[in-house]
Order: C-alpha cells, then sequence, then structure tokens
DNA sequence: AACAGCGGAATTGTATGCAGAACGTGCCGC
DNA sequence: GCGGCACGTTCTGCATACAATTCCGCTGTT
C-alpha cells in the first residue's frame, strides 16, 4: 500500500533515509485510521516513538503538510488534515474529473499490453468480489486505477490523480467494509473497461465520473451517519 | 507574484518561520528564472547567502521538492527542477484540462460579482496589450485565471490548477517577451469570457482549452529553436 | 464567581556539531 | 596513453543544544 505514494527515483534507490521512512510509516498509518482526522503529531513523542531525533520526524512532518494529508501552522503542532465537508465534497469531484481524464486518455492511448494488464487486473477484482477481504480487495482496487493512470500516458496527471487519491483515502475506508458495495463497484468498473477497451474516449471518461461521484456519495451516507450517531 | 502561492492561513498569519521565507524567495527566483532548471542548490552556500543555518534553508529546499520545482536525491545536492520535454508538454496538457475544468465549472457557477470581477480582469488585459509592460501584464494575467479559479467553487481544483501553473512557470517565462502573442492570447480569452458569462460550460473548457494548449505550442517552438541554436 | 493579566512549563523554530556517503584527484597497473 | 582504484575533500543526513513562542494554570481583582 505505501507503495502507491512512491515516486519513481524513490523505488529506485529504495528510500534511505529516515525521513523518508517516517514520512511513509506516518502517511501509511494516517491512510489506514490508525492517525484520525485532527490528531496532534508531537514531534517530540514522534521522535521517541521512533527512536530517532526531531530532524527526521520534522522533515516528515512537513512533506506530509506538503502533501495535504497534515496541516502546520508556525509554532503550533501539526495535525492530521481534517477538511470540511465542502472541502472533502470538493475533493472527490476533483478526483471523479481526474480519474476521469486518465481514463479518456487511456481509451485513447493505451497499448496492446495496457489494454491486456487493465482486463487482467478487472478480472481479479472480479475474483475477489465475493472472496470478502477487504485489504486484498483494495490493493487490486488500486491495481486497477494504477492501470489506468500509466495507459493515460502522461505521468504528471497520474501523479496529479494518484495524490488526490492518498488524500481523500483517510475517508473512504468505511467503504471497504460495506461489502454489498464492491458488486455494484465492479459494474461500474466494467463499464469503463469497456469503454476504454473500444477506445471511446467520452463513454469511458462519463463511466469513471460516475463510478467516483458513486464512491462520493457512498461517503456522504456514511459521513452522515456518522455526524448523526454523534450527536 | 509570491503571493499566488500563498495558502489561506499563510496569508493570514504572515508567513513567520525562516524556512517559509526562503521558501518563497527561492520559489520566486525558479520562477523568475535567476535559478535556471539544472542548478544545483548548495545547503551550506545558500545558508550563507541568507545568513541563516542550514536548518531552514534544508526544510526550505525539501518543501520546494514537494511541490515539485526542485528534485531530491539522497547524499546528493538538490537540482532546480529540469523536466524532459516528455513530461513537460504531459504538464501542459494536464493544466489544459484542470484550466479547462475550471472554466466550465464557473460558467455554471459564478455569482454576479464573480462575473464582474472577471470581467474587469479582461478589460485590464485589453488594455494592458499594448502597454509593452510584460510584468503587469503577467500579473493581470494571472490575476485573470485566478478569477476563474475562484469561479469554479471548488477549492482543491484551484490548488491543484495553480500548482501547475506554477511549476510550469519556469518554462513559459520566453513567450512574456513575444508582444505579438499578446493579442492574439487577448483574442483567445474573449472566446472563454464570452462563454463563461452565457453559463456555456462545454464552450468555455474548449475554449481554454485551445488557449492553454496554444500557450504549449508556443513553448515548443522557443524550445525547439533554443536547443537548435545550442548545437 | 468570573475574568484579565502574568509566570512557568512545554513545544516548536533555529543553530551547531558530528558521522557517513558521494564526488574529484592523483597514483598505479595495463 | 588510458582505464581503474584508493584516498581525501566536500556535502548531505542526523543528533543535540539553545532560543523563541505558545499554552496552561495561577493569582489577584472586580
Amino acid at each position: 500500500m505505501s507503495d502507491l505514494s512512491l515516486a519513481p527515483q524513490e523505488a529506485r534507490a529504495g528510500r534511505r533515509t529516515l525521513a523518508d521512512e517516517l514520512r511513509h510509516q506516518l502517511a501509511d498509518q494516517i491512510m489506514y485510521g490508525a492517525l484520525a482526522p485532527g490528531t496532534a503529531l508531537d514531534e517530540t513523542e514522534l521522535a521517541r516513538r521512533f527512536a530517532v531525533s526531531r530532524t527526521p520526524v520534522r522533515e516528515a512532518i512537513r512533506l506530509l503538510a506538503a502533501g495535504g494529508l497534515v496541516e502546520t501552522r508556525p509554532h503550533r503542532a501539526a495535525v492530521v488534515a481534517r477538511p470540511s465537508h465542502q472541502r472533502l465534497i470538493g475533493m472527490f469531484e476533483a478526483m471523479a474529473e481526474l480519474e476521469a481524464l486518465c481514463a479518456g486518455f487511456s481509451a485513447e492511448r493505451m497499448s496492446g499490453n495496457e489494454r491486456h494488464a487493465l482486463e487482467a487486473a478487472h478480472e481479479e477484482l472480479r475474483a475477489l468480489v465475493h472472496g470478502g477481504d477487504p485489504q486484498r480487495y483494495h490493493e487490486s482496487n488500486e491495481a486497477f486505477h494504477g492501470a489506468l493512470y500509466a495507459g493515460a500516458h502522461n505521468a504528471y496527471l497520474a501523479e496529479l490523480t494518484l495524490t488526490t487519491r492518498l488524500r481523500v483515502a483517510p475517508f473512504r475506508r468505511a467503504q471497504f467494509r460495506n461489502l454489498g458495495r464492491l458488486a455494484k463497484s465492479h459494474v461500474e468498473h466494467d463499464r469503463v473497461v469497456e469503454a476504454v477497451l473500444r477506445g471511446e474516449r467520452a463513454r469511458a471518461a462519463e463511466a469513471m465520473r460516475a463510478h467516483i461521484m458513486t464512491v462520493c456519495r457512498e461517503y456522504e451516507v456514511y459521513a452522515g451517519s456518522a455526524a448523526a450517531s454523534r450527536v
């Protein structure tokens, strides 16, 4: 999972600095939910927990802040980002458009191998729909979307889309518990795959947009009920 | 110009840490071309130049790296980003799509005041087309695009678009020397404004996409001739 | 009893020192 | 004469120490 956020040169070099290691550890904990939105990140405490000095901890926190996973203010502890509802909706909307772009470009630009890879990822997901292993499903789902990022043949766009996906990740965890959702998700994927393989850009983009916006609505239902139960 | 890259809370608090100050200074120098792509950023030297310790310099460099303006590899000096031609084309393409999205949303969502602001910025540019002051034109041009970001009513999308714009900035400087380009640019803007004010989303998006892709082609011509003259 | 002002404690921001990795230089072997 | 290797220098990565700011609780006043 953490590999998803690795830039190419990092993957090649093998991250060897403590700061990078910490960044990935913290990012995983945030996305996995071990560090809930709003949690304060105490530099000294984290330094103790990881048995390093404050210097790499600070660096990691700043990098996370630049990525949007945490928010910092001068002379105040960094806190795990807790975007407003409106902002979160905006992030979902942007993600929908970005993913739609990737899907659209993929429809026009994918090579034969890339199309096969997309089909393979799609088939893998089909098998997992009824498997009941949310973790594996999640990983394969990321691989499916990753295939579309690669097929767009635009590394920068792929980065933007993936970054957005990661930033939204902490707020999508609940949906993977909802196994009924998986089957519907697969049907939506199916429409995307079909359009991409046929080279129909507009249809692929629209199918993907619909897919992501459905995810967004799922979140809204969950967030709404959670907010209600908190009252 | 540096204000463009300020997040809201930074602008409110007034950046008070050395690291943030350095980040903006360096970002400006990179975007203005004082630090050319490929230049190595020596931490010790920068610390001397700004009369601070290496610590805030390091932080600033890392933040710039996270923003994509510089590239870092472990145990090696950071260098001002010099994306490959292909990657740069991808960045332009992504920028075109993002700006098109903003323009499209603006067509649907802009309030009355926002529409007036857009028209005002557009008129300001009209006056500057023949003024021959590239710096002022540049600032007003950013304001024009900024009006469209705001009108999209999606802060996250606005950030993505602006960030992309800033990352590409170092490679667009040449075009502002080309005064003949300004008039054409204004005509393109005109099509965008007209569509936005009429609420025609698709047409606004297409006009903006065309505008940015023209900018991209302008760059290609410049980059191509520069590469040729270097041989 | 509630609030304003103040002082200490805790935490972030910055400086400095040290260890290890990467590059340049000169020597040696071929 | 040319390529490879070892050494020394230089720079980055990390640790630690100090300074500045914020937060929390206290006291005194109204």
